[in-house]
DNA sequence: TTGACTTTTATGTGTATACATAACAGCATA
DNA sequence: TATGCTGTTATGTATACACATAAAAGTCAA
């Protein structure tokens, strides 16, 4: 109970963390109230409520009001995979970029599409871009557009800049979501990546909106290889 | 520049975010500085300081001492996964929870596994557990232990409670890293997935470690059709 | 012009204080 | 017994203040 002065909140949550691994507190159990351990780390309590709270952000412990701070009982690791444009995703990697829009097209779009982006039926922009790192294929994209959430869309060139890299920058949305599987190729996709059809890809389904109004739902293929890499 | 009263952090944090996806402050443009934003919303400093390190925390903005705050240049979407262990996987989609422990030895790793624990040459502990859900095969873990890292693992029966979860309730860890990708089932993995071979995988690789202390890697393979969410 | 200083500035962080709020416990009343 | 009204408590959050620190910009002398 020795108390110390100066305590940064990152120390303060160092030592929590490190009770917590050690199974001094084990997962399931309360841990002291904040004014507690202001008291024994000899610092204020915003400064052990920030380093609880960021312990709550991580998903580490749990915190209600009145309740109390308790270790997550039944841990869930999360993982935070960041997506960065393919431009980047291929030079990061070393390769040098290029891609070709191989369809693009305005027409009423299936079923599955316009559920995907909830949305009734309508027209909407097809576009398939293929994203080559030195020259191989590294990506296949099967985009659906909502035009009119995606203003000057129709009449971009998509020569000098992918689809993906000008929604990006033109478009902002506000919030998504996005899945991962793994599917085999059909004939067109496994022709486009120039692998053997019926090879494993790496899918990610990928859906964003700006403030409820759909703007895009596409998959991208990867082709055996790939990985998505992240920190736990 | 009416300045109100009694902002919350989150109403300032919601009306940067507006500015942002509006286009008014476009992706890496500087935005005004924390006492000039403070002085437009009426609130302190301190708060727009935590508004603006929240958004800093989740990629929207990027911070430095000095040169101010701006958004973004090349956003990078970023989506957090959450890994529950697989009893937890399997319930949560309905299915009834069983594993079967497949393989149990203690033998000399090969050098691959070695290199991905950061491990010299040493006996580890070899399992590979089949879980099912609704006794159909769900996912198929090959797993390695670092048994001095994981006192009692020798011990542990895997009858009621999987390797994953014991490791996970008994062993805790600090850090570690995950990777998905996609893999062509080969024949004795096929086989126990009840799959046809060559068929697509998906495939989650993951290592886990204490305060640099190695303590279990494993690869864990999903049929076609399993599926990881999450939103952006 | 260069290199060693000082100043300025915006963010980073800690403290003390105050009040808000959710949730629980206990008591009182119908 | 059910219901409503207290407190009480732990977290949630806002404020004013102070100082730390990184980095850019300016200063000045060799």
């Amino acid at each position: 109970m020795t108390a110390r002065q100066n305590q940064s909140h990152q120390s303060v949550q160092a030592e929590l963390l490190r009770r917590i691994h050690s199974g001094e507190w084990t997962p399931g159990a309360f841990i002291p109230g904040e004014v507690e351990l202001a008291a024994e780390f000899g610092c204020s309590r915003t400064t052990v409520n920030r380093a609880l709270r960021q312990l709550a952000d991580s998903g580490i412990v749990e915190r209600k009001r009145k309740r109390g701070t308790r270790v997550v009982p039944m841990p869930i690791a999360r993982a935070t995979l960041e997506i960065p444009i393919i431009r980047k995703e291929v030079t990061d990697r070393g390769g040098h970029y290029t891609h070709s829009v191989i369809k693009r097209e305005i027409r009423t779009a299936p079923a599955s599409i316009n559920a995907r982006l909830q949305l009734p039926a309508q027209e909407l922009l097809h576009l398939q871009t293929l994203h080559l790192s030195d020259s191989r294929p590294f990506m296949f994209e099967d985009r659906w557009v909502n035009v009119s959430a995606a203003p000057g869309v129709e009449d971009a060139s998509f020569e000098s800049i992918s689809p993906n890299e000008w929604l990006v920058q033109e478009v902002p949305y506000s919030d998504g979501d996005i899945s991962f599987s793994a599917c085999a190729a059909d004939d067109s996709v496994a022709e486009l990546l120039e692998i053997r059809a019926g090879s494993p890809l790496f899918l990610v389904e990928r859906t964003t909106r700006l403030y409820q109004t759909p703007i895009t739902t596409l998959k991208m293929y990867y082709p055996e290889g790939f990985r998505m890499s992240s920190s736990l």
